[in-house]
DNA sequence: AAAAATGAATTGATAATTCCGATTATCATA
DNA sequence: TATGATAATCGGAATTATCAATTCATTTTT
C-alpha cells in the first residue's frame, strides 16, 4: 500500500482551491509559494493523478482535482473536530460554536438565546450566520458551521437533527379585512391578490402553503417580501393577509400595525424547528445542551 | 489554532489499540518501538489529553483514548479511500473489493456472482467475509469492509443502500406432514414444536416470523439450527416444517430430502436483499455495477 | 514594441523532523 | 536474585520541509 497523503498537503490543495492562486493560497497557509507549489506536486505524485491542469500562468482544477478537494475537506474537517474534541474534553459548553440560522427564525430567538447562553454557559462564544437553508446546509457540510437551526420538514441530506419544537402559523390579516369576513374564515372569501408571501427561497413560503393547503392561487399577491418584517408591512399597507409564525408574533412583530392574528383553517398549520448537525460530529453533548436552550424558547416544545 | 495531529501518529494509535502492545503494534506499522512510543506521546501532547494510562509495564486506553481511536479510524479510512479512489481513477471494476455477506445469502449467490464477475470484470478481486449482520455493519463502519450484502428491512445505521431484489419465503414441509393437512395451510393445524427456525442471531428468523405472522408460538421447536443447510436437515428428520428463502431452494437446498415447498399464508412473505455501503464512500459507481450483477441473480429483481 | 508586472516552477542552502539503535527503568516471574 | 518482557528515553543519522532567490513564461502597461 502506498503512503497516505499528508494532511498538510491536503490543506494546501484546499487553500489553492479556495483562492485559485498559489501566492494567496500560500499566504493563507502561512508558507511560501514554493512550499505550497511543491506540496501540490507531491500530492499529485502520491495520488498518481493530475489534480490541476497547468496552463503557463494560470491553472484549472481537473475533475479528479475537484473530487479530491471534496474528500479532502471532509478529512480535514473530521481531523479538526477530533483535535477540538480532545482539547476541550469535558468542557462541552466552552469555546467557539458556529451556528447557522434561517432568517425567518433568527430574529426571534437570537436575543433570548444569547441571553440564556450568557447566563448558563458564559464561556461559550456563539457565532451566528444567517442564510438560506440551502446555503447553511452547504456550509455545514463543508465544516464551516458546526450546527444549523432550520424549519422542518426538510431534506437534511444525510445530516442528523433534533426536533426542538413546533411553531404554529397564524393567519394575520388587516382589521378591516377581518371585519368584512365571516368566521371561520375560508380562503375563498379573500379578495384576489390579498395574500402576501415571502420570496420563494424562504422555506417558510413552502411550509405555509403546504400547511394551509393553499394551492397556486389567484389569491396570492405577486409581490413577495424578503423578510418577515417587510412581509408584515406589506400586508398592513396592502390591507391584505399573510401567514406569520407564532414565535414572530410573540416577539411583537405585529406591534404598531393594524393586523390581527387568527387561527388559520387546516389542522395544525405549523412548522417544526430543528437543530441539524453532521452525522460524523463528536459534539453531540454540546448540541444537545444547545437544543435544550433553544427548545425552551419555542411556542411548543417537542424535544423529548 | 494548534497543529493538526498527523495521520501517521493516528495510525500508530490505532495499531496500539488493536495489538495492545507497543512492540507488536510497532512491527505492524513497520517502525521501531521507540518511534511508535514517541508518536503516541506526541499525539497526547498535541491533543492536550491523556490517551492511555501507563501502569509501568502495561497500559490501558482512557475513555478519551477510545473515543479518539474511533474518530481516528474514520479519518484514516476516509484518507485511504481517497488514495485508492485517486490511484484507480476510471478503473472502477479493478483491484480489491472487500465484501461482507450474511450466511443465509452467501452460499446461494457467491458461486454465480464470482462467475459473473470473472466473466465481466476479471481484474476485480472479490474478497468475501461471511458473518452476522451486526458484525458486518461493524466491520463496514471501521473501514475493514467496503460493502455488505444484507437482508432488509434492517437498521443500517446511517449507511446507504441499494435494494437489489426480493426473495420470497417458502413454507417447507415434510411430505407426510403436508399430506395430512388441508390446503390452504393454516399454521394452527401444525403439531406443536413442528416449526424449526434458525438461531436468533440470524435475521432470517426475525424476518420469517414477522413476514409469516408467527408470534411466539408453541408450534416452534426449541431446537434452533445454525445454518440453512442444517435447518433443512432438521426439518426433514423431524418431519416438521420451516421457512426457506426462494434463492436457497433455487440452488437445490431441498434436493435429497422429503421436503416440499409451499406458498406460506400472509401476503408477500419475503425479505429484500440490499447492498449497503458507507455514506462517505467514493466508490458508488463500483457498488452500482456490483449491485447490477447481484440483482441479476435474485428471484425477483428490484434495482431500478 | 519595450518595459514592467504577474504567477508558477525550480534551485540550493538551511532548518526541522523523523526514525532507529542502544540504553535505561520498571515490573513479573522463575 | 537472575531473567525476560515491556515501555520510556537519549543521541545521532537520515530524511524531509521550508524558504529566499531566481528563472521562465505570460500578460499588462507604458
Amino acid at each position: 500500500m502506498s503512503k497516505l497523503p499528508s494532511l498538510k498537503n491536503l490543506s494546501y490543495l484546499l487553500a489553492l482551491h479556495q483562492h485559485q492562486n498559489f501566492n494567496r493560497a500560500a499566504q493563507a497557509c502561512h508558507v511560501s509559494q514554493s512550499t505550497l507549489s511543491s506540496g501540490i506536486q507531491n500530492l499529485e505524485e502520491q495520488l498518481g493523478c493530475q489534480l490541476i491542469e497547468r496552463d503557463h500562468k494560470s491553472f484549472l482544477f481537473t475533475g479528479m482535482g475537484e473530487e479530491v478537494v471534496d474528500q479532502a475537506r471532509r478529512i480535514l474537517t473530521a481531523t479538526e473536530e477530533l483535535l477540538y474534541f480532545a482539547q476541550s474534553q469535558g468542557k462541552i459548553m466552552e469555546g467557539p460554536l458556529r451556528m447557522g440560522c434561517i432568517p425567518t427564525i433568527a430574529p426571534f430567538i437570537l436575543g433570548d438565546l444569547s441571553k440564556s447562553l450568557q447566563r448558563n454557559y458564559n464561556k461559550l462564544s456563539l457565532n451566528i450566520r444567517e442564510d438560506t437553508t440551502a446555503n447553511l446546509l452547504h456550509l455545514l457540510r463543508n465544516g464551516e458551521l458546526d450546527v444549523v437551526v432550520l424549519a422542518l420538514p426538510m431534506d437534511i441530506q444525510g445530516n442528523q437533527s433534533y426536533v426542538l419544537g413546533r411553531d404554529p402559523f397564524k393567519l394575520v390579516m388587516h382589521k378591516q379585512l377581518a371585519e368584512s369576513l365571516a368566521e371561520p374564515i375560508d380562503y375563498s372569501q379573500l379578495p384576489d391578490q390579498s395574500i402576501f408571501l415571502l420570496e420563494r427561497e424562504h422555506c417558510l413560503t413552502g411550509h405555509a402553503v403546504a400547511a394551509c393547503e393553499l394551492a397556486e392561487s389567484v389569491k396570492i399577491n405577486p409581490f413577495t417580501a424578503t423578510s418577515l418584517h417587510s412581509l408584515v408591512q406589506m400586508a398592513d399597507a396592502g390591507r391584505g393577509a399573510t401567514f406569520i409564525p407564532q414565535m414572530a408574533i410573540d416577539r411583537g412583530i405585529l406591534n404598531g400595525t393594524d393586523l390581527v392574528a387568527l387561527q388559520p383553517k387546516g389542522q395544525q398549520a405549523s412548522r417544526e424547528i430543528g437543530l441539524v448537525y453532521r452525522p460524523t460530529t463528536n459534539r453531540r453533548q454540546t448540541f444537545r445542551k444547545l437544543a435544550e436552550c433553544i427548545a425552551d424558547l419555542l411556542p411548543e416544545r417537542l424535544l423529548q
